[in-house]
DNA sequence: ATTATCTATAGATCTATAGATAATGC
DNA sequence: ATTATCTATAGATCTATAGATAATGC
């Protein structure tokens, strides 16, 4: 049953970007190759015509799911312009939303892999490291601040924080809580009062 | 081989304390019961005569882990104040250091294993959820604010920041981009500045 | 006599591979 | 003729259990 060269390569688009679901829905070590080729509408032997290995598989559909969160960010920031608004602003608001929370599979990776990727292979661990500093460069462009550094410094705080809100409001399964570590976080990035101490 | 009451306690707790390790570092499913047993210096079978379930211990594992950390985050604290300085600060600090990033298997439960707890059966996420409460409730009581509502809030955010840095700080593969990440959150914590919009 | 632990194994999974099949593309 | 996919399976895991063993504790 071969296919044609386009449908082979339309075939490999689907394994990714079921991977790329699938696993942030599931974590590496949830689903199978068999499970995800199944997904994918193929048979389990066919995968290894694609990738190498599941590590191989992995490491790509981390890069693909990174660099589809960096599009999304870049068409709400585009349209946060065109109405007037602040981009970074309905950027975290997106993040924050209990929409995000409740779509890991379609969401920030680091939120739904980030633990799992830290105990990973170099090829994953590679993957990440590249989306994560193009994130990076893409909020400094968006952030207030009079040098480059200290745009830096602020892209870098911004999204372990929203990061770190993601992960807590999954983690717990009462949702009144959620909600609060959401609101919480976006209320401190709105409204960064200096504290004494 | 039976043992006395007592040594069947002190093997339970040393079959919790290395599960608590040891899922910290490799995740839940990183490491199976018999390699568990076998670092608690006892034979996979007799697992199942201490817990019903690896969930059970997995649940058990975490609750422990999250007291733990909160117990030396009390010790933290009382020395700061001991030493006349602030305890949030230097909380904060010792989240932050590269020692607790490269120690995950002692750290921060959330940041090691909170996307795999969020995929988790009602067990895990039960001790994972009281466990947040109970540091937040500590955490709280540290914070400046008017109010109550202002210091839980602020709890609330702080948190957050810290296990969104630990989890980028710990996925990247380069030291440096994990050092400037921790730093970056550092400074924002200790220098809140208002941010124009 | 009771029971905590041990050895051994059942049954289910998972990654990866080998060989068969059938459609593409020269 | 080439090759993408399929079926089938090898080999390595993993959780959980059954029955044997041997030390505790009434």
């Amino acid at each position: 049953m071969k296919v044609s060269k386009e449908q082979m390569a339309e075939n490999r688009e689907r394994i990714l970007d079921a991977a790329a679901q699938l696993f942030r829905e599931k974590g590496f070590d949830g689903i199978g190759v068999a499970d995800l080729m199944k997904s994918a509408g193929l048979t389990h032997g066919g995968f290894y015509g694609h990738f190498a290995s599941k590590d191989e598989l992995m490491a790509q559909a981390s890069a693909r799911a990174l660099q589809r969160l960096q599009t999304a960010w870049a068409a709400i920031a585009r349209e946060a312009v065109e109405q007037g608004q602040d981009p970074l602003a309905a950027i975290e608001a997106a993040y924050l939303s209990p929409r995000h929370r409740d779509a890991a599979g379609q969401g920030c990776l680091l939120a739904a892999l980030g633990g799992d990727a830290a105990r990973q292979g170099p090829a994953v661990r590679h993957a990440v490291t590249e989306g994560v500093r193009a994130q990076l460069e893409g909020l400094a462009t968006l952030m207030s601040g009079r040098t480059k550094a200290a745009k830096r410094q602020r892209a870098l705080a911004d999204y372990a924080n929203l990061v770190g809100a993601m992960v807590l409001a999954r983690a717990v399964d009462d949702e009144e809580l959620s909600n609060e570590i959401l609101n919480a976080t976006a209320a401190a990035l709105r409204l960064p009062e200096p504290v004494p101490r």
